[in-house]
DNA sequence: ACCGATATATCTGAAAACGATATATTGTCC
DNA sequence: GGACAATATATCGTTTTCAGATATATCGGT
């Protein structure tokens, strides 16, 4: 189970935030979230694959195959396969109204919890 | 539509944290909600009343009816009824707990949208 | 008498979530 | 060389969640 309840917005986000440091492919995107969350965050298979399937049909991300072929393999068979995505300048938009919105809304928690909240200082 | 997409997590830390400043009945919670946030949440009867309930089937919140007498109304019938909800020891609880879980997630956020995050200076 | 607001509650169709499952390749350890 | 964990992508199917619509009734103002 993960350690947060995190939804479809969420994972959006960070997909598009990771994308966002250049191409990646699935399995990749995920351990990097478990990475970078410190175990935190999971984003498993049923849930990373049908995400970049929307976010690509929606042209926010552009995706490639990449042939991986081991020295092994060399000459015969498919050998293993990748998908990398890469974030589209839709997609680019998309992030950025996201985090904006993602800010809109901590504000507006903020007043319900009483968080004091940063003075708006740049921006 | 709602101006964002939040959901049961975000929909439970907010009544919570509306109930821990005092007892509020579900109507008003649903306009508080909307006035606190501007407008820009709405906690419409299909999400509230699901959500008070699974609240209070666990424990964290209790409700007492209350009755509405009008002057007209006086004598006969019902009367206008209210259901006023406050929070318990157990809800308090699960409050504080929500509250840190949504810091430490935001915490996480953060690390993906390149947030700077602010200095952990009090508590 | 009517109408909009107050007040609570469920129903239902659609969407989302996510664990389980499927399939195949590659690297490592013995 | 054989077994096993890790890499890699993807779908399936059950469960949960969502939110608009619907239902019911009272109250306040004109």
């Amino acid at each position: 189970m993960a350690m947060f309840d995190w939804k479809g917005e969420s994972a959006e986000l960070v997909v598009l935030s990771l994308l966002a440091d250049g191409p990646q492919y699935g399995y990749a995107i995920s351990k990097d979230v478990a990475l970078r969350s410190e175990g935190q965050l999971r984003l498993t298979p049923g849930v990373l694959y049908p995400l970049l399937k929307a976010l690509e049909t929606q042209g926010l991300i552009i995706s490639e195959w990449e042939a991986v072929r081991s020295e092994r393999s060399a000459g015969e068979g498919e050998g293993r396969r990748r998908k990398w995505y890469k974030l589209s300048a839709k997609g680019r938009k998309r992030l950025d109204q996201r985090i904006h919105s993602h800010r809109a809304f901590r504000r507006i928690i903020d007043t319900f919890i009483g968080e004091p909240g940063r003075e708006e200082t740049s921006r």
